[in-house]
DNA sequence: CGGTTGTTTGAGGACGTTCAAGTACTGTGG
DNA sequence: CCACAGTACTTGAACGTCCTCAAACAACCG
């Protein structure tokens, strides 16, 4: 990993307190890769061997599985070749600049749950496992940080958990549209969304059809959107059709 | 916290490697309850006060959000008197004993994202959240055992929420099933089912009367249940059904 | 221009919920 | 012991949501 690389490592807050022989060993036995969009960093089941630290770009969580293969009584016209039908992916989680993914699978040191794909071409530093494991046993304050770091994870998962055993995708789509206003309560708002349809479908649970009946639902409470545009008449009006619980 | 509890709460890895000073200051300042069913630790929205330990019995986190109030365009017959819609819930997680509650919440000092509600009659420790957050300071293994137990309930979460995008009820509902079964991969297998059926459903994120059909459509692959007792015939066929990728 | 990809719309179907009834298993008081 | 109520669970029917398949449409690029 070359310095520049590090000096933006140093900036994030996992290993902003670390000893500077401890960042020269980062700086040796890490190295960083420029990922195009649609790369797989791991599969789902590889053991966990790097930290990876995104420093540009976003990065997906997603799970898959196996397409439902009927194995109930029904009787199916197979597909012409051997072909085992295709998995269902959808995405857990995403994760953008400064993050990191893979922090649980390393520290527990067991396979990972999920795979991750690249998003938005993303610089990416790799750091071997065993470093992180060392840095958990031997440096309290990066224990710490990590501490930090997974309990916000843990708690974006748990929100997310909440909206989609308890609000319907129309209520998620809202919500998630709220996100990208940055906090603010009420108010009209233009908003750059980051993600296609594609993506933006999978991370909200629900099909790229319905992601578009679930935009036009939204029109008479005054949300429009065209391509990567959307804009908000009022966000307090949106807020209050998505059932905010006022614990974002 | 009399010393008997005190020895209990010593024993669970979290805890097991505090300095005898510090047990000492959690034995003075700590207290223990005895909780009825259904009765409620913290609601959401609370600020957190206390980390909750489990010393026996069985515990739920519990998301709860307004009913939808037809806020669209939608005419309907309101009810008689002002009710406002009672409040729909979903079981996110369920601890038992030995387990702690609320950890996240702690650490990053915020108010709860969940209400945590009694499922079988509990003792609980309730440890002041100062001391868990001067412990987090000043001791660095408290710190790595809270970092692998924040590990842990992340991928705990991320399973679920995988099964809830990706999986059909009924194959949520084997999975299930397939947990109580202690990891066995084939044969039969007896199970005595530890929640009652309302609360299973909520857990699984499916309504009581589902939770109902969709035991009946595990029939075909040799999975009975009476009241509490559950039967497997062979768990390989229903790992198959509930297309397991092995990463449990 | 045709081909490709991304988005929208419509029709039909699977899954899940709700409401309503019916069944089975409790415990209580006569 | 039985009638009774109360609870838990199951079953059926109507409805709504969301998915899938198919087609139409737009934008972009060779």
């Amino acid at each position: 990993m070359n310095h520049a690389d590090l000096m933006a490592l140093a900036k994030i807050p996992l290993f902003a307190d670390l000893p500077i022989a401890k960042l020269d060993e980062l700086e040796e036995k890490s190295f960083v890769q420029q990922q195009p969009s649609e790369a797989v960093l791991f599969e789902q089941g590889d053991s966990a061997r790097f930290l990876c630290v995104i420093l540009s770009g976003r990065v997906a969580l997603v799970g898959s599985s196996k397409a439902p293969a009927e194995d109930l009584q029904e009787e199916h016209t197979k597909d012409e070749a051997g072909c085992a039908g295709h998995d269902r992916e959808a995405i857990i989680e995403i994760f953008g600049p400064n993050e990191v993914v893979t922090i649980a699978a390393i520290v527990l040191n067991l396979p990972y749950l999920m795979s991750a794909r690249v998003l938005e071409a993303a610089r990416i530093a790799l750091i071997p496992a065993d470093i992180i494991r060392d840095l958990l046993q031997d440096d309290a304050s990066f224990a710490r940080a990590t501490t930090v770091m997974l309990a916000k994870h843990w708690r974006l998962l748990s929100r997310q958990l909440k909206d989609q055993k308890l609000r319907s995708g129309t209520q998620r789509l809202g919500t998630y549209l709220l996100t990208l206003t940055e906090g603010r309560m009420s108010g009209p708002a233009d908003i750059a969304l980051p993600l296609d349809r594609r993506t933006m479908a999978s991370w909200l649970g629900m099909s790229v059809e319905n992601l578009s009946r679930s935009l036009a639902q939204l029109k008479p409470i005054g949300v429009t959107a065209n391509g990567r545009a959307a804009h908000i008449n009022d966000i307090a009006q949106v807020r209050a059709f998505c059932l905010e619980d006022g614990l974002r």
